[in-house]
DNA sequence: TGTCTAATTAGATATTAGTATAATTATTAA
DNA sequence: TTAATAATTATACTAATATCTAATTAGACA
């Protein structure tokens, strides 16, 4: 799990009336205008708080003619409190153990002179220095539409799909309503 | 009222650059500069998130001259991330610390000796006992059109519709276009 | 004492976010 | 097709808060 999802999910409980619905949600399902008697609030102010829980995939919900009827993903909830219990914990760096010539070997391995990418190497740990490279011509804090990743990418490859794919996967990069933004170093899966 | 602790442990996680300090803690203790450092970001920003940080009694310090080391209580997080997943559970109001005596003593409490439901029981707890003996005359796997699902119920009792809308709000069940299926048993609300 | 260093406080600004009302959509019933 | 009900969307308003600069506090030590 990526940190801007962990970062999500305690916003996302973060909230008085949050935590008021979920304890509701953790007796049995409720439908909405039910949550919003029961806490003296709106059913559009339900709407926006449901919205928050389902974003972060807390929610199960079931309709029965006009009525939906909310009810907790307890599985969910279980393990995403517990996702940044080993947030700071670092496996065996693969990337760390890269020396420079490694690095400046597979850099010329993979591309040409002109700085296309030749092919996506298989193999992960080339895959990371390639990728790692790449990015170094974005900027942190910067948001992303999806078209300028994918033609900033395409000038290394073609395949700009599976580079963008990559990028998420490793998590140099995080991406949210099809926009795409740097994570921070810390995060990388190097 | 300990639910207020809660939401202020979740907002305090609910932020990016909070999360970012605790995964570097996670790595050992830093000082507040090297802290800000690492974040791009000022000291008197770390003052005031350390401050959140430490409300909610995840951080401990020591001083070494003029340099305050924080690190995380570890103890403290893993503790606080557990608390809301026993938020609104009431003791005995699952199914699942129903004793066989209990699950007795109410089958015999609400159904005839012929089998006939005496009336549907409010509390959900006994709800859920009479549903889940009921559904034990169905199949898994097996289809049943709404008329059958209809007749089935009303053997138990008149108010079949009722009965038919509890087993979809407690997941016993699941329907589609009028066709109703025993959903698997890991989905049901017990 | 006076100076150095790290941390904190104070105040300002800009952004995020919770709640409401009014209007709209989606589904069921007549 | 029209009416009824539950939920959602669209906006607006207000409150909370993340970050900064500048000023201040607290220890350490020469």
């Amino acid at each position: 799990m990526q940190i801007n999802r962990i970062v999500e999910f305690h916003k996302a409980l973060g909230d008085l009336t949050r935590i008021r619905i979920i304890a509701l949600l953790q007796q049995g399902p409720l439908h909405g205008q039910a949550i919003a008697g029961k806490l003296s609030l709106k059913p559009p102010t339900i709407t926006h708080h449901m919205a928050k829980l389902r974003e972060v995939g807390l929610i199960k919900e079931r309709r029965d003619k006009n009525t939906i009827y909310f009810s907790l993903d307890t599985k969910a909830l279980e393990s995403s409190t517990q996702a940044i219990l080993f947030l700071g914990k670092k496996e065996g760096d693969s990337e760390m153990s890269v020396t420079e010539a490694e690095r400046a070997a597979i850099l010329s391995n993979f591309f040409t002179p002109e700085g296309k990418l030749k092919n996506i190497p298989a193999q992960r740990k080339k895959r990371l220095v390639i990728l790692s490279h790449i990015i170094k011509g974005l900027e942190f804090g910067r948001i992303y539409p999806e078209k300028e990743i994918s033609e900033y990418l395409q000038q290394f490859h073609p395949d700009y799909a599976t580079l963008r794919r990559e990028l998420i996967i490793t998590q140099f990069m995080y991406r949210k309503n099809g926009e795409y933004e740097l994570n921070p170093r810390e995060l990388w899966d190097i």
